[in-house]
DNA sequence: CATCGTTGATACAACGTTGTAAAGCGGTCG
DNA sequence: CGACCGCTTTACAACGTTGTATCAACGATG
């Protein structure tokens, strides 16, 4: 591997032209520097960006923490944040707490002060006060979670609301008896989203009952399927769900149809986070949209912003959502 | 940041003491040991990974570099790298490339011979032997494309065998008119499935129709949508299709259901890769089930031998998959 | 008593890079 | 003609860590 010092000693130079040569420093004589640029190309070099962020005190890798790539949505937001990052220069290292409290601990822990310039955080278990804990003075902006009274910055959309929302289409279906599967003891996104199906059902004069909250653990399709089934066996089952995320809604619709029972005829199902798979699944599903994309350029934006001035008071931006309204709530499935 | 200086000086010893005590050197008086260990306590000390790796030469560091994590299959396999490579203290850097030769370029080229110890790479486009000269001297595991003769390391299951499998699932139900969905241009997997599915048909005696082979430029849901709808507008459609990914049944899936026909009754379908999201869909995909976990272990282990030794002659691992059997090929759906 | 090996600690250099300070050069100005 | 300025280049130190060499103390061995 070539270095500074090969490519100096070939182009006749000192070391520290060769540097200001990479570096775009203005004043080198135009013979120095085709000669450098030439001793460059020559020897393939390539800066040791270990040695580089060494002395620059930075080191061009960003964290994302998320719970599992398994799911779509963090896998898709995943794509997203390395394709902002790129754009920053940064390199995206991506740490899978597989959810658990002790995996958030000891990643952020491992990750050390020193291998990363900021991370991205998307909390599970962990409650968001840990991180300046566990992470003193690392940059971090988090995801999803809303927790206004914190000081740190945050970057998602407003849960209360989208789930209002969701819940107020399925009112506007004629539905009343409006089930949600997703409640957690733990998360405070499931939480906001609990609120704002409560919201919809009051604002419509609907009944809030306890037996129509289904709690699941993890948001898997197979938590979806299983909270469904148990829904289905009440004395009187409901005639609409709304899941807290699509692979909840996936599995819900599973056990539905498993049942002999019609979607949206019998059972509407509305998900949570417009994956790929609801708008192909059968039917396809109707889901709350939140503007990933925008998510993923504001969280990177934030982090930007943040490692440039520490000091900076912590921002909170709520990236816009949508109502995509597909079979799964349709008459036409 | 607390640095070995600042414990050294807390501890009342040199520098070198403490990196020893880090570094579970034996012979440090035990008195000193306590002193220091109460320093690294005091002050939080974790080591710069940076500076650490500059000396030692290693960084710590791997890359996975693959097309898109919005693709299940990729998103389920990054996630079980991830854990392989945890379990030997290797953190990992994720690259998309976005399917593209320019984009496969690119990352290699940046990645820089520095920042890692190696890479796991999924290529699609970039021909393998291409990576001996993008990335000289970077110890390299390829994924899933299979080309013997290439000097690398590479860990794979047989494409060959699994789509003759699949295939030869289909013809056992009956089927006689067996279309693929998948071909194309330069993709080497593509190929060798493509050649299992002719085996298959060859071997029962059935001809091989080229109006039943449909080309995929992406392997997204839209384009197995879109492949299937040519298809069924032949005059003699296809009454069985094998899909080379499981998000192609899926559009295929959808792309049959749209125009009023049944899974499996009308048309079956066999997708690969298992993906969760196939166990789920309705009907439940059919599908060959590579080992992914083993396939992730197999890498990284390839991937760590070849760290160790750069020397060893280049190793090929087959590792196994079967036929997960579900509804879309099942009477029963 | 000289020699040796073991235990324990340290100083120094080095990894590859870049910021700082300074110096060499030529030219211009007072 | 000396002082000063702008351009260009360089030597040096430093980032935080660890390998090598060295040194000191000590007990055991010949």
């Amino acid at each position: 591997m070539a270095t500074l010092k090969d490519v100096a000693a070939l182009a006749g130079v000192s070391v520290k032209t060769v540097s200001n040569v990479v570096n775009g420093y203005a004043f080198v004589k135009p013979e120095n520097r085709r000669r450098v640029e030439e001793a460059l190309v020559t020897t393939g070099y390539r800066p040791n960006l270990g040695a580089r962020n060494l002395r620059r005190g930075r080191t061009g890798f960003v964290a994302l923490v998320l719970p599992e790539l398994v799911v779509p949505y963090f896998a898709e937001l995943a794509g997203l944040v390395l394709g902002a990052a790129q754009e920053h220069e940064w390199n995206v290292l991506i740490e899978q707490t597989l959810g658990t409290r002790e995996g958030e601990r000891d990643t952020l822990a491992s990750l050390g002060p020193h291998m990363i310039d900021g991370a991205i955080v998307s909390p599970e278990a962990l409650q968001a006060r840990d991180f300046g804990e566990l992470a003193p003075g690392i940059p971090v902006v988090m995801l999803g979670e809303h927790s206004v009274d914190l000081p740190m910055d945050h970057v998602g959309i407003d849960n209360v609301e989208a789930a209002r929302a969701a819940v107020a289409h399925l009112v506007g279906l004629g539905r009343t008896r409006i089930a949600a599967i997703g409640a957690h003891p733990h998360r405070g996104t499931a939480a906001q989203r609990l609120e704002g199906y409560r919201l919809a059902l009051t604002e419509a004069g609907l009944p809030v009952r306890d037996e129509l909250v289904a709690t699941a653990l993890n948001y898997h399709r197979r938590d979806g399927a299983e909270a469904m089934t148990r829904l289905l066996a009440a004395a009187e089952p409901p005639d609409a769900v709304f899941c807290f995320n699509d692979l909840l809604a996936v599995g819900a619709v599973r056990a539905a149809v498993e049942r002999g029972l019609r979607v949206p005829a019998d059972v509407a199902v509305v998900g949570f986070d417009n994956t790929e798979e609801g708008a192909y699944s059968l039917p396809s599903l109707t889901t709350v949209a939140p503007d990933k994309a925008a998510i993923a350029r504001a969280a990177v934006d934030l982090l930007r912003r943040r490692v440039e001035d520490p000091e900076r008071p912590p921002e909170h931006v709520r990236t816009p959502f949508s109502l995509e309204v597909r079979e799964s709530t349709r008459g036409d499935a």
